[in-house]
DNA sequence: ACGAGTAAAGGACATTTGTCCTTATCTGAT
DNA sequence: ATCAGATAAGGACAAATGTCCTTTACTCGT
């Protein structure tokens, strides 16, 4: 709850009292490995912020195959960003690959606190710029860098996720088959 | 400036009156085929609706060669958002592709709005909100869609960019080389 | 402790894409 | 109308990646 709250008070001023306050619209869930918090072709109808643990968004192709889009840690929100915001059935699943601790809020009281609170309307615009900036350096990366590159950069911005993920997980995260990061892992262990 | 109108009360209730008032911090400017918009490594200080024309968005990769990143066009708003949200360096530039018309806002106003208006508070978030979905979207198809893909879903959604744009900048857009994009045209003229 | 089921590594060949070219086509200034 | 420079198409070979498969290493329930 303290990360919770410290990380608030870094994007906006906010006293303790209108943080409690606002506390009351959320809860504090918690699951274990392999459980669900968003399912795809279901409504999104919560955002959650990451107290503890990692999730993974993922969605399947029109082959049927798991695409990883996402792997979010702690300190983070997390939704289905464009199912929570348009209230349409998502497109894709997040599920939590090892125990993790959230503070979700509910679609209408996310909208309840807009609407009587101009401290909340700024922190949603800043969330909503700040997930945005994250998305455009994802899709920079995407088009820019090679399998290889993008497994470097995931040891260094996220070196937890490489034991906590499987195989399969990280491969379609980094756009390529299991065959290809094999060779890759190969390579960097010389 | 009727389009613009028209795109922001499709956004949120806004009186006449309180749009015009709002419009006395926007500027009108046309920028010819080759203009820039943003210069990657200068702080974007604007942010622009685009009533007429294209625009392109790239930067130069670790290889020193441009890749397109997005095509523009009207009744949408395009800035290098990092750079703009950040007040930070673009690691973009924005260009014109055709002859375009623009309605621009410099960072400072736009915030004296939003500390002012509630409702501007609101367009932003929602802009903010919608540009983020588009971005997940474009980060899917990276993500997901093979070259031939992507060129069919940009003849369907963009279809008067494949002649505005050059091969090498669509090719750059789609991730691949122009000797790729050179076969994926042989393939569907068949 | 053991075996069945699961996950990862890597061999062999096919397919795709890139690199480096040459040739053909378009465009704009004189 | 013509020519130079720019832009696009496509051939030939090299390099990267995918597909399919076998082998090896883990993991969990009994």
């Amino acid at each position: 709850m303290d990360k919770f709250k410290q990380f608030i008070k870094n994007i906006v001023p906010i006293s303790d009292k209108e943080f409690f306050d606002s506390l009351a619209y959320f809860r504090e869930i918690h699951l274990q490995k392999g459980e669900y918090f968003v399912h795809q072709d279901k409504v999104c109808k919560q955002i959650a912020f990451i107290a503890h643990g990692t999730l993974r968004s993922f969605y399947l192709n029109h082959k049927g195959e798991e695409t990883t889009s996402c792997f979010c840690s702690e300190r983070n929100f997390s939704t289905s960003f464009r199912s929570f915001i348009l209230q349409q059935v998502s497109d894709i699943s997040i599920q939590a690959i090892e125990d993790t601790t959230l503070f979700v809020i509910d679609y209408d009281s996310l909208q309840k606190l807009y609407a009587t609170s101009p401290t909340w309307q700024n922190i949603g615009r800043k969330v909503a710029e700040k997930e945005y900036i994250v998305m455009e350096k994802y899709a920079s990366v995407l088009n820019n860098e090679t399998a290889k590159e993008k497994y470097m950069r995931l040891i260094n911005e996220q070196p937890s996720v490489i034991h906590k993920a499987t195989v399969e997980d990280i491969a379609s995260y980094l756009g390529v088959t299991r065959r290809t990061l094999s060779r890759i892992r190969q390579e960097i262990s010389k």
